[in-house]
DNA sequence: ACCTAAATGAGAATAATTTTCAATTGACCT
DNA sequence: AGGTCAATTGAAAATTATTCTCATTTAGGT
């Protein structure tokens, strides 16, 4: 039987960081699950406080190179807030956009992409090359609008 | 005849100044002239250094309440790079969506809102009651793409 | 079980941002 | 044009965020 359970996240996680030749270390896979299993976005000092009470002691700067890391690998997605500040959010490599409340900071996905069919030509036409874009929407969740 | 020559950028951030009580300081209006002619994302920083280059000593901490108050008026845009980091731009209050250049950061204005007539039903399905919206295009401008 | 490169933790170092407060200045009112 | 006063500024200190360094630990292949 297997010794231990692991979510879908964490063995995606494991997969993407063994064909790069990385590690899976009891850190890397604390994040991912914190990130997963949170639905909000966390600040990386939440993520660091919640890593450390499934690990005890464990290094901010471990936080900082692991979140890095992801992004990069297309693990989490870092979002942006209205006021400043941010917060990453986990996505598993797909290209998901994210909805996120102003109240709660929570995250909900929202797979269509909006602009798939847009037509560009408009910015083509001054020389632009569009190759990549950034799309959050902010508003209110069920929850926050009732408790409002 | 008029002793001084200001752009409409200046005029409009005077305007909105005035209508809300705040003063129109050259501190201010510097900030707006070299946003609105520099044609790029500015960070924080330099931002500061032109304004010093404009009025001499000017301390950093006016710069950042300034583009705090601007991005809350409405006045300038914060954008946000994928590496981390972020710029302001000046929008003068209007609803635009930019593209940014990821070599020269470059930015060019988008007043096409590609989300204007998306159909927010599967979100709002979810009880997510959508406020507003972040869209930034990343790309490469014409000059870069030739400089390539 | 060993080996080795990769990763970590702890703290120092640096960078970014905010706060404090005395001095200055812009806008309104004669 | 000058006076008044709240708003704003500059400078430095304080705080917060992020990165770096390096000795120690650990994951993953043999």
């Amino acid at each position: 039987m297997p010794k231990d359970f692991e979510s879908s996240q964490e063995s995606y996680a494991k997969e993407v960081l063994r064909e790069k030749g990385l590690k899976s270390t009891a850190q890397r896979l604390a994040v991912v699950h914190v990130l997963h299993t949170s639905g909000k976005s966390l600040s990386v000092s939440e993520i660091h406080q919640e890593v450390k009470d499934m690990l005890g002691a464990t290094g901010l700067a471990t936080i900082y190179r692991t979140l890095e890391m992801f992004e990069d690998l297309g693990i989490v997605k870092r979002l942006h807030f209205p006021g400043g500040g941010y917060g990453y959010t986990f996505c598993q490599g797909r290209h998901v956009h994210h909805m996120v409340c102003v109240d709660c900071k929570g995250v909900f996905d929202f797979p269509e992409c909006p602009v798939e069919n847009f037509d560009y030509s408009s910015v083509e036409k001054q020389g632009f090359r569009v190759k990549d874009h950034f799309i959050q929407l902010f508003g209110q969740c069920v929850k926050c609008a009732e408790a409002a």
